[in-house]
DNA sequence: TCATTTTCGCTCAATATCGCTCAAATTAAG
DNA sequence: CTTAATTTGAGCGATATTGAGCGAAAATGA
């Protein structure tokens, strides 16, 4: 008998029961105590499982710090399915060869990780979580804005209140950007207020700002306000968008594309 | 028989089974293990399959993208083992209130992730993977240096060729360093150039430098050298440290912990 | 606590498989 | 029909896997 068959045997006990023992797998596999002995070490070193006095384990899934931030784009409800969306179009607006800036938020891990296939794609950011998307892409060139570190609900970012001396020189073909409320009074706004500088350059820096708006976005005011709500070239969002938000945007001129929801 | 009927015949037997060995192949396509070998290696290289041991068998599901880095803490073997211990004392050093940098690297991040309950601690690094351990701790400051993305088997880091322009006025109480490798010829050594001028002025900015090093570290060059081995302040080693690099450390003064292997 | 039993880690020999080279066979081209 | 190119099969030393034995460490039970 083959390693991979005893490997699929064992982890299917595994699987079934939580834990199997050495005398157990012997009698399952037909191999001899020394081979099963050298299969436990090397489930263990896979990471698929955790060896035991006289058997074998599965590894127990510790919620440690920093991990929740891994699985940052699971869609969890309606309106992270609306996020998936946005996401999604967003990323086909993206071609081979440009430099984009990406923001932080949950939409923009969604987006961030539909991007790994576009050849030769300049990133910038200050999302770390959209960093760990992206970083093992060897066509997407990755540039991460330090600054301190401050943590969202699905996000970890940076934050630099000088940042705008390492944009200097620096132009991007498109910028996308997620805000904490749109408000047709206050324009975009922002829980931080170190975010409102770096954004508000950001949209000096670029002829195609894309705003990224879930449902959830609409009539809500967060602390700062970054800039007017015409400021954005393009919006893309859900048919969810209240309806004097539509007409707002199309009186303004701006493109606005609405998807619908499946 | 022509190589497309045996390719097939070969994938699908591999998607009924999960997994074929070279004596079922050959007895089903009546060809030579030579051959069957060739058509292994052949699929292999198409990506079709993974090659193992008397086999073949589908390749193992693709773990996302940034998903492995989360767990860049593991201890998967002896030398993981040495990491921990080393990072265990590492960690032992450091106070409340006191202001350190973490290099990037496996050692490192097990030593970030043993920081989290240190009161008023800020913490500087280039280590993307350190900031996951830390970005939940309303205790510790963190702050990331920017720069471009680079990743390493078990670590993601920034670098910066201009980054010290950044670290401009900044004092450490700790900087904590690892490397690529250490030679008492050439000093310590790392594989990206662009390291070696952050390290060089981080050894500048501190009284307390410490360099962690497993055994695998030992008489090992990489491209670039940073600073001759005398430069380090203090050394958190096992005792698996060769002969030769104990007695250049006490002849040079430089307080060299060697910790016992459980 | 101490003795017994099981399990562990290690080494060593036997076996199977691998990678490689070279010759034979088949196919393709002139 | 001849010749070159490709594919196939076999042999051989090197490497990897396997199973058994043995002393040490760990779990078990009185």
């Amino acid at each position: 008998m083959k390693y991979w068959e005893r490997e699929k045997q064992i982890l299917h006990l595994l699987e079934a029961n939580g834990a199997v023992s050495m005398t157990e797998v012997c009698a399952v596999t037909g191999a001899s105590v020394a081979t099963t002995r050298r299969d436990f070490d090397e489930l263990q070193k896979k990471g698929l499982a955790q060896r035991t006095h006289g058997g074998l384990r599965l590894p127990q899934k510790k919620e440690e710090p920093g991990r929740r931030y891994v699985n940052g784009t699971e869609i969890l409800d309606d309106i992270d399915r609306e996020k998936q969306l946005i996401a999604r179009e967003a990323a086909a607006q993206v071609r081979a060869g440009e430099s984009i800036f990406i923001g932080a938020g949950k939409t923009c891990n969604m987006f961030a990780a539909l991007l790994r296939d576009i050849e030769r794609l300049t990133v910038v950011t200050t999302s770390v979580t959209a960093v760990l998307e992206l970083a093992e892409c060897p066509n997407i060139s990755v540039t991460l804005l330090g600054g301190d570190i401050h943590t969202g609900k699905n996000y970890i970012e940076t934050l630099d209140p000088d940042i705008n001396h390492t944009l200097r020189g620096y132009f991007f073909d498109k910028v996308f950007l997620t805000v904490e409320g749109v408000d047709l009074e206050r324009g975009y706004t922002v829980q931080d207020k170190n975010r409102t500088g770096l954004y508000t350059q950001l949209s000096r820096m670029t002829r195609r700002l894309y705003m990224l708006l879930d449902s959830a976005k609409f009539d809500r005011r967060a602390f700062a306000t970054m800039f007017p709500p015409e400021k954005a070239c393009r919006v893309i969002s859900t048919r969810n968008m209240p309806e004097k938000f539509v007409e707002f945007y199309r009186r303004q001129g701006i493109s606005c594309t609405l998807l619908p929801i499946e």
